[in-house]
Parts: C-alpha cells; structure tokens; sequence
DNA sequence: CGTATTTGTTACCTCAAAGTAACTACTTTT
DNA sequence: AAAAGTAGTTACTTTGAGGTAACAAATACG
C-alpha cells in the first residue's frame, strides 16, 4: 500500500482478478480438484449458470483456471486450477479461518443478547 | 470449503463482511497507522466520500475499524483497525504480493507480444 | 420419434450499489 | 460578513451486476 498511488497498487490489481463476488469460492471449490460446470453448480447453488459462465470465462481469461472440453456426450468440461491461482488458496484458507472466527464470535454475541 | 454447505460457509462469511470493493483497501491503507475521514480520501481518489462514509459505517458496525472523533475545530476523526481485523493484515500483505507477481507477468506477456 | 442430459448462450428485466451535486454544522481566519 | 476547512448527509440519477427463462447442439435411450 506504499506504493506509488491507487494506479499500480498490487492489490487493487489483485482485487481486479479475484474481487468477484464468486471468485475466491469457486477458486476455492476447484482447489483439491477439477470440477465439472454441473458440480460447481450444484456446489454453490445460489450461483446461477449465467454468472458462472461469465465468472468461468473471466478466470480463463485471466489464467487463473483452464477449461478442458471432452468430446463426450452428454459433453463433459471440468475447470482446473492453474499455478498463478494455487497460490492463492492458503491466502483463502486464511481468510475462511478468520470466517469461522468470525462465526463464532457472532455465536458468542447471540448469546450475550440474549 | 469441505464445510456443510453454502450457507454457514466460513469463506462466504468473511466475504460478506469484507469483499466490498474497497474495504480491502481501507483496511490495507489503516494497518500502519489510523488515518482520517480526509486522509483516506486522498489516499483512495477513485472513491467518493459518500461510499467512502457508508463503507466505513459498515466496517464499523462489523467491529472491524473503530471510529475516534475530536471535538476540535475542525473537526477532527480518525479510524483505526481492530484487534479483529490486524489479522486480515498479513492475509491482504499475501494477496498483494500476488497482486505484484501478477503486474510482473503482464510486464513480460505485453514484451512477449511485441 | 420424443425425451433426457450437459453445458452453455441469448434476450430481457430488476434492483442495489455507486456517482454527482448541493446542503449542513461548527469555528477560525481575513 | 464572507470564506475556508473538515466531516459528513441527503436527494436524485445512473450503471452494471445479477436473476429468470427460453433456446441450442449433440447423442443416447426407450
């Protein structure tokens, strides 16, 4: 964040790639293996197929999954990490540790309002 | 991620409450030292000073940033991060070294097109 | 032949987030 | 009196992300 300014700060570009409302989840979900369209769907229902298409096509885009096509049918693609992304699981399971924190806490809170 | 489902999710959590466009930023720009309303401004131009207020009610209404203010003239105040959120610190110090690795590459690809 | 399965696409609509601009309140400086 | 500086708020408008639903293509199955 010292950085020169706004512009060319690290993590806005970081935020850029994986600021997505579904990103970091669907990274998340690919991380121990590929998965097919149907099963991050069903992984993340609130999820609908228009938006992961369109979130599928960014990460590809931006080289963070790769799409493999097989020519089956019914055709079957699955979505795998690449190296540029497996970094950024442990920055997830970070983050999902501080979540379940965070869920406690609210436990916690509950409890005392009550 | 292996967690029950979508809902109690911890990722999800810590998403909802940080994965505001520019929340990360803000907590990013506080972990040095506390910062006011005007510095922060300045800091973040791109960001109007009315989502600059309602993203600062809302990560203080989380407890993630705590809000001091000076009955001097002018007035004066000053946000400062939490014991809660000093842990997300390191996690967005890794995702903007990535963020870093990844101007690096575009460095390279936009030579390699040449 | 008609139906199901899988992975999308396309068109249309909606709603919340974000932008803009004007106004407030308090006090010091000119 | 008026302007300046700080930290907002409020009202109004715009934008874009996301939702829904229907359709496409290829093949297997009954």
């Amino acid at each position: 964040m010292n950085e020169k300014n706004h512009e060319n700060c690290p993590l806005t570009q970081a935020l850029l790639v994986i600021g997505g409302k579904w990103k970091p989840l669907i990274i998340s979900h690919l991380q121990k293996s590929p998965k097919r369209f149907g099963q991050l769907h069903t992984l993340i229902p609130k999820l609908s197929r228009k938006v992961l298409t369109s979130q599928l096509q960014e990460l590809t885009r931006d080289k963070l999954i790769t799409r493999h096509s097989y020519a089956e049918t019914p055709p079957r693609v699955e979505y795998r990490l690449t190296e540029k992304s497996k970094e950024l699981v442990p920055i997830f399971q970070s983050m999902s540790k501080w979540g379940m924190y965070l869920i406690d806490k609210k436990i916690i809170e509950e409890r005392e309002d009550n």
